[in-house]
DNA sequence: CCTTGTATTGAACGGGCGTTCATATAACCA
DNA sequence: TGGTTATATGAACGCCCGTTCAATACAAGG
């Protein structure tokens, strides 16, 4: 056998990315083979290197195109910082939730970058932090919020937002909608908002 | 060669774990061969069979050895709420950060671990989450503190509290007590602590 | 000095790894 | 319809994996 019926590269390079993505994402980049990846997508394994030319590329490949996406789906809201800050939380928590297998894996694989590769992807998670950033410098300036440092009040509202992804279930106990609503009040309290 | 000169049980058992922290830690279990763990500590592969069963059990020791030295660090602390969440907010940041390979693999290498190690450290875990959870709740209580769902405000709290790890270096902008200073304000802010 | 027990070697086992490539088939186009 | 190109196979390459085990070298005690 060869190339199969129906079968075409603008149907077979997504269903690779997908299936890399999933099982990077339960099982490690390093546990996972990329003979597992072809059987998830009914390959052999030399076909996948039609699609990436190599294991490392495929990672990075996924890790950059979910920071790209990140970046170009934030609309850098307006308004007042409080209400700006509000919209970042709501934005951030429901991005990561979308998205939780891209999200777990950009932070969990990170390490398996090469140095080119890492830098990269860290130069993208920067700019994404500058955002939240700037709100916040804004309500200092404005005397709307009372932060000692803004650099680290990012990564601390950052860190506590991210953590929603370890335990949010949809059938859980809280509603979506509860989850950011009380988010919201403690960014807000955080940052010292009036 | 068989024996080697000034070696022992008790040196050699340590050391071996010592290494396995270090490596896997920085590059991943399943990224780390027992080849390598052995060469660090100058032995062949088949030494560290002498001192664990099988790789598995060496990652599992170690994580559990971790949750287990934490919960032992921990000393209840007595007073008021707010005095009691200062004090876990000091000590979750400073353990963090004298122990960061081990805070960093217990995080990262639960995935790999069978059902039922994974079932042992989460409840490990999940012990030390509810001293937090007893403070937010007292708190709530007496009314020092007001907080939608404390189970919630806990994991935030923790997560927040975990981003330390992250960023933080010794020779930063920032020293370690205007990193925990700062932390017990935004922390006390998140719950509404007056 | 010799025996006993501990600590370790080094080879071997079966298997899986990432990657390459000659080959074959399906789809497309003239 | 026939030739070309895109898509995939499947075997092979060299290498590394976790784990086992007989053989061996050393330390310690009598």
């Amino acid at each position: 056998m060869a190339r199969r019926t129906g079968s075409s590269a603008e149907v077979t390079g997504p269903r690779i990315r997908a299936a890399a993505l999933r099982l990077f994402a339960r099982h490690g980049y390093a546990a996972v083979s990329m003979r597992q990846i072809a059987t998830e997508v009914g390959l052999q394994a030399g076909a996948l290197y039609l699609y990436t030319p190599d294991k490392q590329t495929l990672l990075f490949d996924l890790l950059r195109g979910h920071m790209e996406d990140l970046l170009a789906a934030y609309r850098v809201p307006e308004g007042p910082p409080e209400a700006r800050l509000r919209q970042f939380v709501r934005f951030h928590i429901g991005y990561n939730l979308d998205h939780a297998d891209e999200v777990f894996l950009s932070y969990m694989e990170l390490r398996n970058l090469e140095p080119a590769n890492f830098a990269a992807i860290e130069s993208l998670r920067r700019r994404y932090e500058d955002r939240l950033s700037a709100i916040l410098g804004d309500g200092v300036g404005q005397g709307a919020f009372q932060i000692t440092d803004v650099r680290l009040a990012t990564m601390a509202v950052i860190a506590m937002l991210n953590g929603v992804n370890t335990w949010y279930r949809q059938s859980g106990r809280l509603s979506r909608d509860e989850v950011l609503a009380i988010h919201e009040t403690m960014a807000k309290g955080m940052i010292g908002a009036r």
